[in-house]
DNA sequence: ATTGACCTTATAGTTACTATATAGTTTTAA
DNA sequence: TTAAAACTATATAGTAACTATAAGGTCAAT
């Protein structure tokens, strides 16, 4: 199949497939004599997978990574599970400051209403107050 | 104050200073004879309001809507209260996502333990399983 | 013969910095 | 006094993961 095709049984960009090539995640197809590529369904396997993975927003390095553990079947998983445990962390800890971040915004938000003017905008003063710092 | 002091009083680098000047979000200061730049209070007050909106996480586009609005201290305050709750509500709507993200990276590295193959691990099988798309 | 849909590569833009290279200036210390 | 350290300047490239644009080649159908 082209890439067009691919790209939609997938649902991703054909620029993106391209962009995967260079990068490595995806193998580099056989090409036509015109040059197009030609996938096959090991390539929509690969590229479903590398999909799964960011909608999990594992970063590109991380699923090089998973990439190269697929190719070693009988090691330990340990490394996988790992990989895994630190991309948790890091989603819970971005939770986490966006939550206290959304607490500061509510504040911040609560301290004017809609019928004043710029100069007395509870907003403007709190962003422009010095104890905000930090 | 030379680049330096500033830098040190508001707790950012001289890069990020430059940076900002090039962003329209600093306004360029005088030079002394030598090409250094010199700053005044105005300006750790006007660096000192960016940092605290960057720490809200509003983008440097938001923060420049907002000196725009502090131009213009007459006008009603009504955009600024938007801009804020237009922020908060995709700050919201972040949280939201990671914490379904979170469910399922959870749920996933339940699915193993660290004691198998890679070819057995149950996080490289969820991710390899159709079921997981979308 | 030309339209339209598809494919190719190369290059630039996105965000908010951060790092590097190269060079000129000021301050401190030997 | 001179040499090193610390500071400043500009310009340019790198980061992450695409996305957009340009300029052009290929193919099927009208
Ligand atoms: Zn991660
Ligand atoms: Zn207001
Ligand atoms: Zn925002
Ligand atoms: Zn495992």
């Amino acid at each position: 199949m082209r890439i067009g095709q691919l790209a939609r049984s997938v649902g991703v960009d054909t620029q993106t497939i391209r962009f995967y090539e260079r990068e490595g995640l995806l193998p580099p197809p056989d090409r036509q004599d015109n040059g197009y590529r030609i996938y096959t369904e090991r390539h929509v396997e690969r590229l479903a997978f590398i999909r799964r993975c960011r909608i999990l927003e594992l970063s590109l390095a991380e699923i090089h990574e998973l990439q190269r553990y697929q190719g070693a079947p009988h090691q330990p998983c340990r490394a996988i599970n790992t990989l895994l445990d630190d991309h948790l962390a890091h989603v819970r800890s971005r939770i986490t400051d966006l939550q206290v971040l959304e607490k500061q915004l509510t504040s911040l938000r609560a301290s004017c209403n809609d019928d004043r003017d710029i100069g007395a905008c509870g907003v403007l003063e709190g962003l422009s107050e010095e104890s905000m710092q930090q």
